[in-house]
DNA sequence: TTCGTCCAATCGAGTTTTGAGATAAATTGA
DNA sequence: TCAATTTATCTCAAAACTCGATTGGACGAA
């Protein structure tokens, strides 16, 4: 007494049980007649005792196949909820997305693409951490988020990564300041002795700031060390100072008293990219997520040549 | 994304899922570790995702084979719950039977029979009707009983009889009966004038009476008519008449005060059998029943030649 | 009764599916 | 770089499945 049914031997039985008529029975499950006569005949053997009297004239079910029958319904229900679930998941009605974002990328690419991922797919869970880009690899080394949207970084040789745009860097300048009155390109030594507002060491906001300014033989000794992306801007408007940031970082609080101007030589660019676990596949939900993520930035960042 | 596997695949599945590692799982199931694979690949295009991040060195089960593992393990345990089920009714842990038996056969070979199966099969609950044969047959139309026990009938031609045995009748006589001090077989004709006591005419004891004495040419015509075979017994202890009954009507009350001759010429039998339903199977604790009430009809009443 | 009809079981043939073995490709550790 | 381990792929044989045709049996109508 085995049991090594199918799903679709258990509908044949099903549905014989229900016409008690094997030709029915068979078109039904599209099937011939004596394929019907044959899952009934190894159902039978499987089972150990008749599951079903029948002669030419009548087809009826035994004692035996009237306890199988419940027990059938009971599993076949188990199974299309099952079906569902799985279904659910992948046709993403159900699911979560962890997402984990440098401060700049979480406060204007990641709500955009939240909100759309919403709109599209109500049922997904959706959780965001805004971390700098450390906290972020150990995050998704550890399995606590399907993604992470950083800048690109030597420290996740163990993780994937998939680079998404490079945003360039641009001053922030009070809009009464005199470099203010010009609207084209700025060289980084023409804001070197300026006072500038930055965020503290190991973010990239800081690192390419001094980078830039290393290649032109400087220093770069910021006036004014803050935490938040919001302050900075605030400060510049406020007649503070100025502010080198990328382009992302600069739309987290646009301000009308806030003027930019693009910074090159260098050409400085801060590589995005999105991290994910070596080995891993994304979830159908979070692929989507991808999808909607690359087309933010690019929406936000359009590349060099667009 | 059709859901059509076989119990067989969710093993793999699960073993799958379980060692994360194909040659185990295959090893597990019984199978190559390509079939594994076949089965993994053909799961994962049915669902339409992937449920298993593999390479070489990991497998690990992605959050759409999470999902999935865990509808598995419900229905597993669903089916698994369902196969005992229907085991436990194969295997008589569970069931019904129902048995119809005319009085005399309901109180001799069913109790007997009855007791002994309780004490094979004590989780199968057990119904008997007593009645005559006409209801018994109604029962067994109507489905309301497996099978009944009945003295042969021509009103069942609709129903399947199985003869069992044919019981001989004899004359129960009060101990200081003058006909009590022989103990050999007695004519019919030598028991037409005595006082009788019998049945009411639709039962096989009053007919059978009827049709040995006209046999000889005498009219049967008992003194006094009671309902039950144990009234007659006391009846004829108390020396109030003599009976003549089939051997196992007999065997209901036996008492010291009853003396017992075999009646002969004509050497008028019962015959005694089972009637079942036509077309529908008996269900295994039914089965079971049928064997243990022939052995214990045979025990009763030995045929003729033992 | 006999014929006609309907039904399930069986048989034979063609097709599909499935499984094992061998091998390839990839990754890790020495 | 080599050895060892693991999964994927390929090929072929075996098994299972399906269908169409046929058989045998039961009922009903003429």
């Amino acid at each position: 007494m085995l049991i090594d049914w199918s799903v679709r031997e258990l509908d044949v039985f099903l549905a014989l049980a229900d016409t008690l008529n094997f030709r029915r029975a068979a078109e039904r499950c599209h099937l011939s007649q004596p394929a019907v006569s044959g899952v009934v005949t190894r159902l039978e053997r499987s089972v150990g005792s008749r599951l079903f009297d029948r002669s030419t004239r009548a087809v009826q079910l035994t004692a035996v196949g009237q306890v199988l029958l419940d027990q059938v319904r009971l599993l076949r229900r188990q199974a299309d909820a099952s079906a569902q679930a799985v279904r659910d998941m992948v046709e993403l009605r159900a699911g979560r997305v962890r997402v984990a974002a440098l401060p700049s990328l979480a406060a204007t690419v990641v709500p955009r693409a939240f909100a759309r991922f919403a709109a599209l797919h109500p049922a997904v869970r959706l959780e965001m951490a805004d971390t700098l880009s450390g906290p972020a690899f150990d995050l998704v080394r550890a399995g606590q988020v399907d993604l992470a949207l950083t800048a690109a970084n030597p420290d996740y040789a163990d993780l994937h990564y998939t680079p998404l745009v490079s945003d360039g860097f641009v001053l922030l300048l009070p809009a009464r300041h005199p470099l203010a009155a010009d609207a084209g390109p700025l060289r980084w030594a023409d804001a070197a002795d300026l006072d500038h507002i930055s965020m503290p060491r190991p973010t990239s906001v800081r690192q390419y700031a001094e980078a830039a300014l290393l290649q032109g033989g400087r220093r770069f000794e910021p006036r004014f060390e803050v935490e938040h992306l919001a302050t900075i801007t605030a400060m510049v408007a406020a007649g503070l100072g100025v502010a080198a940031l990328p382009e992302l970082a600069a739309l987290v609080a646009p301000s009308a008293q806030v003027v930019q101007r693009r910074l090159t030589a260098p050409d400085l660019r801060r590589p995005i990219g999105l991290v994910t676990r070596q080995g891993h596949g994304l979830s159908p939900a979070a692929q989507a997520m991808v999808a909607l993520l690359h087309d933010e930035v690019q929406r936000l960042v359009p590349p060099p040549g667009a």
